[in-house]
DNA sequence: TTGTACATTCTTTTT
DNA sequence: GAATGTACAA
């Protein structure tokens, strides 16, 4: 196996000598391509750079950052440089950091929502909030949503709350406003109530001195459309902005930068770097229409293209090229080797019978690459959605190979972190009515959603918040029974905790409230297997508080900060999904579950067809190319779905991958077809010698090969039912089944019944 | 108000 | 298969 002779990947310039003169020498321009220099030395005008999957990208971005620094055009606070994830914007700051020999203080360079975060606690009072406003989290939005649609009366099962959540974020990714929002544009969600519903919900998060995440970029965008001199203010400050994954921008996000870039009498200096084929991020509102776009929405704009990749092999780069040529629309952008050194093996395609082989197989392959002395961190295991790792862990533990999850259950997603960060958000401001509702009757006090709604009422009619109600009825004594000793025992754990606060500091302050409220014995007391570890994550957490210097200062942070902390660096299988693999790179990569449905996936496809069917393809372009030196593709004959087994047939994309970059193996219906002509993979290669397969006496499968079948031909599948065939693709049926509706299914899986 | 039994839905996901 | 939601009893 030429698997051996990794070419280096390039690093940034290691320990420059630089002071952040404009003298310094320009050596770390030196071993850049004639392109990526270019993209870097055209400091002026607009410049949209189309940077294909490794081909240097964040080094481009963080080399211009120090190039406009070193040659004096900006100051470093001049510069707004935005990426999507903290972890994107952390990788920035250190290797600008490296460039110019030491750390700088002062940047704009974050998350789209920290920058915006930071800009909206400066002009807060324009939108009718405070600089000390909260950030809800997902679990509040749908709390109050739901409570709102309540009195609608609308039915749950067909109108959730989950979607009319999604209805308010799309209108909030496009940059509208409950005022913005016309009758035609009115969703038919729910007889027409939404746009009822997004301008009550706003005016209740305005009440509570709240904002989600999607009013983050709102609110700014709303200000700097309305307060000319809040927007001048910014065209002075920032002379050059720089944009990372430009093709995940959704409307708000664009118009965001186009008010910031758009300055009367000056160029707009706005470098955006991105690649249309990477966009996957539509069902969250991202518009590739924002990269196609770039040079009309700022005209004379340079266009530079990175198509030089130095991360895979040859093979690779042409699987997945081949593969991307199938969409359309797309700016045109054909990845080449950097190297000529790495031609490299073929993409590797294995059929296996079902999806519990998959997992074998893969377990396998790790399992020898790991003999053969390849670290475990370089192997990757790539799906379409989170719940199809399941198979893969019950096997790597079986086998005893470490391996994590990147991006499973996040750390302050956990019921008990959110519970304790509700009794921090109401001890750090009492009016936040949607943390208080979250912890009345966390531990179980006796106060139910019945005694909510009083509560609810009466604060309503005094325009108080719901502590403050709770204050006032106590001090009245309008509460009678458990109610009165549940809730005065809660507000006296709060008013403690507030002295202490001031005498002994935050952390001191929390953990004494959540002792006293009886959160912790909550716990303690709770008999289940998980218990134990909640109260570890919960000790976690008052760790992580003695990092900030406040309570606000903490509660903004993990509002922002969504990431668990990253133990790389261990020798561990990544398991992850393809979206959450972008941006990352290993030697080899495993991808499995190619199969009609699955991957692409019904669901997408369901919703947004073509155009869904062309993301899929770009997340699978995205899978091929995170692999360094070998990427390997599965599909299973029939898969797990839920509880049941349902049969499966490859995905397309297996056959859109140029076949002279493939090598098939495995015996499957699909591999069937070339069988014959071609011997089976696995006596080849050492990486993934299997034994050969075992008898398969399972009754689901007519042993008779593929009959010839017709439309109109009326068939049994033993899954499906009864059927009419109603197309026909050489061994794939469309098939109208009477009990299910319309599947594809493979010829050899259904009986001709007459 | 709380607990239990049963039913239903869902599984891209980052900030 | 899990997690959430609903109905109903205590």
């Amino acid at each position: 196996m030429t698997y051996a002779p990794l070419f280096p990947t390039p690093r940034p310039a290691t320990s420059q000598a630089a002071t952040p003169q404009p003298a310094t020498p320009k050596d770390y321009l030196e071993r850049l391509n004639p392109e990526q220099r270019e993209a870097i030395e055209t400091t002026e005008g607009p410049l949209l750079i189309l940077a294909g999957a490794g081909t240097g990208k964040t080094r481009v971005l963080t080399t211009r950052f120090a190039h406009i620094l070193l040659t004096g055009r900006a100051r470093p606070y001049q510069i707004l440089a935005v990426t999507f994830t903290n972890k994107a914007a952390r990788e920035m700051r250190e290797r600008i950091g490296a460039l110019l020999g030491e750390a700088v203080e002062g940047l704009w360079l974050g998350t789209f929502h920290a920058i915006c975060a930071r800009m909206l606690r400066r002009h807060a009072e324009y939108v009718g909030l405070t600089s000390s406003f909260t950030i809800l989290d997902t679990d509040d939005q749908l709390r109050l949503v739901k409570q709102l649609m309540a009195p609608y009366r609308v039915d749950p099962k067909r109108w959730p709350a989950q979607g009319m959540l999604g209805i308010i974020q799309r209108w909030k990714d496009r940059g509208l406003t409950p005022e913005r929002i016309t009758p035609a544009e009115d969703d038919d969600y729910a007889d027409g109530i939404a746009s009822r519903i997004y301008a009550e919900y706003q005016a209740r998060l305005r009440a509570v001195n709240a904002c989600d995440f999607g009013d983050l970029m709102l609110h700014v965008v709303e200000i700097l459309r309305t307060r000319p001199d809040v927007l001048a203010q910014y065209h002075r400050s920032f002379r050059y902005i720089l944009v990372d994954e430009y093709q995940d921008t959704n409307t708000v996000q664009y118009l965001w930068l186009r008010l910031l870039a758009k300055r009367e009498g000056a160029p707009s200096n706005i470098a955006c770097v991105g690649d249309d084929d990477q966009s996957i991020y539509s069902w969250r509102g991202a518009e590739v229409e924002n990269i196609l776009r770039f040079e009309k929405d700022f005209p004379g704009a340079a266009v530079v293209r990175l198509e030089r990749n130095y991360r895979s092999t040859a093979q690779i780069l042409a699987a997945a090229a081949g593969l991307i040529s199938h969409n359309s629309g797309r700016l045109g952008k054909t990845l080449r080797p950097g190297r000529d050194d790495a031609e490299g093996e073929k993409v590797r395609v294995i059929g296996v019978w079902d999806s519990d082989e998959e997992a074998r197989v893969v377990g396998d392959a790790i399992e020898t690459l790991r003999t053969q002395g390849h670290a475990l961190s370089e192997m990757a295991i790539l799906m379409r959605a989170g719940f199809q790792t399941r198979p893969f862990e019950e096997r790597l533990v079986a086998r005893g190979i470490p391996y994590r999850i990147v991006g499973g259950v996040r750390f302050y997603e956990r019921a008990e972190i959110r519970d304790c960060l509700a009794y921090m958000r109401v001890l750090a401001q009492p009016a936040d009515d949607l943390a208080f509702e979250r912890i009345v009757n966390v531990p179980r006090r006796g106060v139910g959603a019945t005694a909510l709604q009083k509560l609810q009422l009466e604060a309503r009619q005094r325009g108080i918040s719901l502590t403050g109600v709770v204050s006032a009825l106590l001090a009245e004594a309008a509460l009678k029974g458990r109610s009165k000793d549940a809730l005065g025992a809660l507000m006296e754990a709060f008013s403690r905790a507030r002295e202490t606060l001031g005498a002994e500091g935050h952390v001191v302050a929390v953990e004494q409230l959540l002792e006293d409220c009886g959160y912790l014995q909550m716990w303690r007391d709770d008999k289940s297997l998980e218990a134990p570890g909640r109260l570890d994550n919960i000790k976690e957490l008052i760790r992580a508080l003695v990092d900030f210097g406040t309570l606000g200062a903490f509660l903004e942070h993990i509002a922002l900060v969504t990431e668990g902390e990253e133990t790389a660096g261990e020798d561990k299988v990544n398991l992850m999904t393809l979206h959450g693999a972008k941006g990352l790179e290993f030697d080899t990569v495993f991808l499995p579950g190619w199969e009609e449905g699955v991957f692409p996936s019904q669901r997408s496809m369901d919703e947004g067809g073509l155009k869904s069917l062309e993301e899929e393809r770009r997340l699978a372009y995205v899978g091929l190319t995170r692999a360094r030196k070998l990427a390997t593709v599965l599909h299973a004959g029939r898969r797990r779905i839920f509880a049941n087994w349902q049969d499966s047939i490859p995905s397309r994309f297996i056959e859109e991958i140029p076949s002279q970059h493939v090598a098939i193996s495995g015996q499957t219906p699909f591999e069937r077809r070339q069988a014959t002509a071609a011997p089976s993979m696995f006596a080849s290669g050492p990486l993934l010698a299997r034994k050969p397969m075992r008898d398969r006496n399972v009754p689901s499968r007519p042993a008779s090969p593929t009959p010839d079948i017709g439309v109109g031909e009326r068939v049994f599948h033993q899954k499906f039912g009864y059927g009419v065939v109603t197309d026909v693709d050489v061994d794939r049926l469309q098939v109208l089944f009477e009990q299910t509706g319309e599947k594809r299914v493979m010829a050899s899986f259904v009986e001709i019944v007459s």
